[in-house]
DNA sequence: TAGATTGTTAATCGATTAACAATC
DNA sequence: TAGATTGTTAATCGATTAACAATC
């Protein structure tokens, strides 16, 4: 299936998902290209672009089966794997990615979270024990680790994902400006850049400011 | 000054001014685009063509000076701003994002932090008194509010934002999924979707999967 | 002057939007 | 059948890359 589905369309597919979760549990049961549009306020030329990458099961005259779509954005996406993952650095925002997320939901399974605090350890997030980061090697060679939660200090990241690499672990969800691919450019990294998001805002906001202004 | 600099120029500003800061702590003079793009990874003709959007002061045969580019970019985003936020949550993620973000390097001063569990009313983050969210009203309309960061679950989140809006609040920082731009148009929205980010990765470990399968 | 590197125009590539015939 | 709405092709728009003359 799918000759290769842009980056674009993968981004916008999450969106998709959840709005296709909402319109299941109001038990809609089909949903036209232009009422999906309205939703995601977008085109409805776009949706079915999008939808038709992997291969058009909308009906003509009807609209597309919520549940159908829903289903198979799921197995786009890889919803159903069980990725294991591990969660280094239990300050305030690894916490609230612990506690918060809902991980089996995005095809992830979280099994360790890992501090060098030892003041932490043994004490649970989300029923996980908190271990002694110098366990890191040991813990994902024996576990086959898929991936890495890295909320840890910038300083810290390099010396981390040395490790985490070298012990298997190829695939990082990164929260620190520490530019992994830079240092392993065959891993796959989902970047967290908080602070160039609130950056972003600014500048609207200065941007916004000004055209009052002139 | 500028001709609008598009929305993709944009993303990637706060990049530009995290390596310019560290070339600059490095003692760095001059870059030329060649050498930026290798840092960015990207190609010197984007850099180029970036840093042409906001008037060109490269000199030819010498590149880019580090001092004088960094001061532009902070120009341009506006970090020189302190626009007043509070931030409405303080679980984990609020937490985090208060004692983490350096608001004053991106243009923000947090000036209130408000919830409604009782428990935690009084207690500091950041040197910030946790408030009651009942006085929001209030403390947005004496405070001139220009920003809200909203931290809540997503059930809260609109009752929340009609609140904020009323009292002026007309830009957001949003952490839930409710759709504010939906029901607000004129407002200026940053979304962080982090559940729509591990999908992402989700996306990308499981094609990367299938790949080595075939 | 010669070498380096910019500013800027032109070419390419990709993503979005429009249009419409196919069909439920 | 008539109306609705898709799948898909074509047109447009925007962003990236290439090229090269200008110039420090």
């Amino acid at each position: 299936m799918s000759n290769k589905i842009s980056k674009s369309v993968i981004r916008r597919l999450p969106r998709y998902y959840r709005f296709l979760c909402e319109l299941e549990e109001q038990d809609v049961e089909r949903v036209s290209s232009g009422k999906l549009a309205e939703i995601m306020r977008t085109t409805a030329s776009q949706v079915r672009q999008d939808l038709n990458c992997f291969g058009g099961f909308g009906h003509q005259g009807y609209g597309y089966p919520v549940t159908k779509l829903k289903d198979e954005i799921i197995n786009i996406l890889g919803l159903h794997n069980k990725f294991k993952a591990v969660l280094i650095g239990a300050g305030h925002i690894g916490t609230a990615i612990a506690a918060h997320m809902k991980f089996d939901k995005a095809g992830f399974e979280l099994v360790g979270i890992f501090d060098n605090n030892e003041d932490i350890f043994g004490s649970r997030i989300n029923n996980i024990s908190i271990s002694d980061e110098k366990e890191i090697e040991s813990f994902c060679k024996e576990n086959n680790i898929d991936a890495a939660f890295l909320c840890v200090p910038r300083n810290a990241a390099a010396g981390l994902v040395e490790r985490l690499y070298n012990s298997g672990v190829k695939n990082f969800w990164n929260f620190t400006h520490y530019d992994i691919q830079g240092d392993y450019p065959d891993v796959i990294v989902e970047n967290v850049h908080l602070s160039d998001m609130m950056m972003t805002l600014c500048y609207s906001m200065n941007e916004d400011k000004n055209e009052q202004t002139n």
